[in-house]
DNA sequence: AATGAATGAGTCTTCATTCAT
DNA sequence: CATGAATGAAGACTCATTCAT
């Protein structure tokens, strides 16, 4: 039962390449770097993977579970739409303030991508966002929210969470604010005006 | 009078390498691409600019200072907060169609980029977002807006616009509908609720 | 047993690298150059070494060694201070014209060196050079030669020697006469001056 | 009368050649170095001298004239052999120490030199080293010296210098000793033996 | 006399990838 | 499963040199 041995070695190639993808993107990256990184040697990771490609795929397809599994249940048995959009803000900030890679990675390469990467983003974006827009649906049926396209509201919602997540972790490198997400959900639910103007 | 050769082949370069990092990112460009692109030879690139560096920086600059203008020019004179933020959205997402590369770049590369890119990038964060939430504070200033942290309204605002044009413009490589201006706008202004529910 | 390949490779490598160093000096050598003459791909060069300089630096060492283990043997066992330095000149001779590259290497490049190589070049300067001290010293110690500074025997000696391989070697393109190694001994040992006017 | 100006220009230009070229060699220092260092533009350069190489060329001539007049200056008069090498050791390790670039050049690019170098470095030699041998014959006539080869003491004389000169200045960086030259000088004329077991 | 824009071959080096072991 | 030797195309950048002004 030497299974877990290859699984191992693939695990340990794809959490380097996450660290690298991360920082550098998928251009800026090397094997050679993966190499040293993962304490592999460049012909083991070509025994495992066909391209930098195929690395490249894995990485985000991994990562892509992970924060849907986690979405799902931290949001599982949650029927209220406002309380799901809360756990899904809360656990969406903390998964990037874990692990930044994925989403800087999505954001990122989407200029250079060919259509096997194109792909993925679209299909993280279809199942994260998909998840959102149809909680989104749900409270518009229930008479909860407005009569808006759904997509408009999860693009205003994942771009606000994207552009906190970039601006206080990528450039100003310091720490999420967890009252952040409240105040952000509350923003999303009641824009900007007062009410008294409406 | 062909004194402005200088100027021009600058220009030059710089043109084509908007396209190219627009395309391909920082890392993803060469300067051999740049040099057949251009149409001159990598030496007089490099006559031009020390270092592939340095052209990013050039391009960023340049790119900074036109939707700087652009954004200016159209909300010069506006004094209510709402049309003003009306005619930033408005020509934020026509600029983007015109010119793809900058807003793009920018939301790409922040993982790699190093001190001196950063710079630029959190100017441009500042310039824009600055302005934005200037206005957005004589709004509350005026009672018409809810009494807000304006960073978070501008995230919001900026974020949806992002995420919008990564998804419109980069993934789908469809053309901006301005009918989307006012819909963000208008979700932007009052938010998911439904106003009997508040 | 195809074992030894990789020491053959990195010895093929440094072979016509140490003639390419001795014809055009280190600044005048090229990567391109190395792969052609040694027959090997650019890449394998950079797989077995990490820079131009590491090439350098090996060639000299490996000289080094040699050159030392050469006049070792050859004066090994040698007691009596003037034959001991006959066997050394005779074998400094001998070596330099067999493989001109290190003598004229390290003679050269001194200007352009930087750290790195420096040591090397004080190196050979202190082995050779120190041997060749002690053995004079000796003499002095016997009462058979002057009570004079060694490094100024030495430098002399050496000087000597460099100038004539430089002279002979590299501008007449002639081969090492036999005869002026014995020449050059005399000097060496009884100087410019007639006796009758000491 | 703007002719000075050209000569100007143009002792500016091997000025800095010649200080670029002591340190890095021919193939070592580039057009663009010289023109930073001379402060004039690339073109200017290339106004005043066909070639890289007919730089070298000037720059070698003009040292070689130099020190071919100070050398002539300094043993002017001068008839007995002894004091005239005295004067000529002396001298050859002033010269050395005010400029260090020429010796060292002429040592160091011998291997990668073409023919026109190469025809320079021989004059020097024999311009230089004929006049030495010229005075030793003398001292060889008179019955002072000891009739050896006179190639053999030139090169023996020179050797030392030029190895004294590369030891102490290029390797070690410190200032000459003068009390060195009259070491040398009691060295060349007495050798290394003890005068009772001549 | 002097400039600086322009060039393309050439520099060192890194790349992703293959393959025999 | 794992390695490291090997590759050649491509990377950023420098070179000596030309030429219009």
């Amino acid at each position: 039962m030497t299974e877990p041995t290859t699984l191992d070695s693939k695990d340990t190639i794809l959490d380097a390449a996450q660290e690298l993808i991360a920082q550098y993107g998928f251009a800026g990256f090397s094997i050679r770097d993966l190499s040293r990184e993962s304490g592999l040697a460049k012909g083991t990771i070509y025994h495992h993977f066909q391209d930098k490609r195929e690395i490249y795929h894995n990485v985000m397809e991994r990562d892509l579970a992970r924060i849907s599994t986690r979405i799902q249940a931290a949001v599982a048995g949650v029927d209220d739409p406002v309380i799901w959009l809360h756990c899904f803000v809360r656990t969406f900030l903390q998964e990037a303030e874990e692990r930044r890679s994925h989403i800087r990675s999505l954001v990122r390469e989407m200029g250079a991508m060919e259509d096997g990467m194109l792909q993925i983003a679209k299909r993280v974006r279809e199942q994260v966002g998909g998840r959102v827009a149809s909680v989104i649906e749900a409270g518009i049926a229930q008479g909860r929210f407005r009569d808006i396209p759904p997509q408009i509201a999860v693009m205003s919602l994942i771009g606000a969470l994207n552009t906190y997540i970039a601006w206080q972790l990528v450039v100003e490198d310091s720490i999420v604010d967890p009252g952040v997400a409240d105040m952000i959900m509350d923003f999303f639910l009641h824009g900007l005006t007062k009410e008294e103007n409406l």
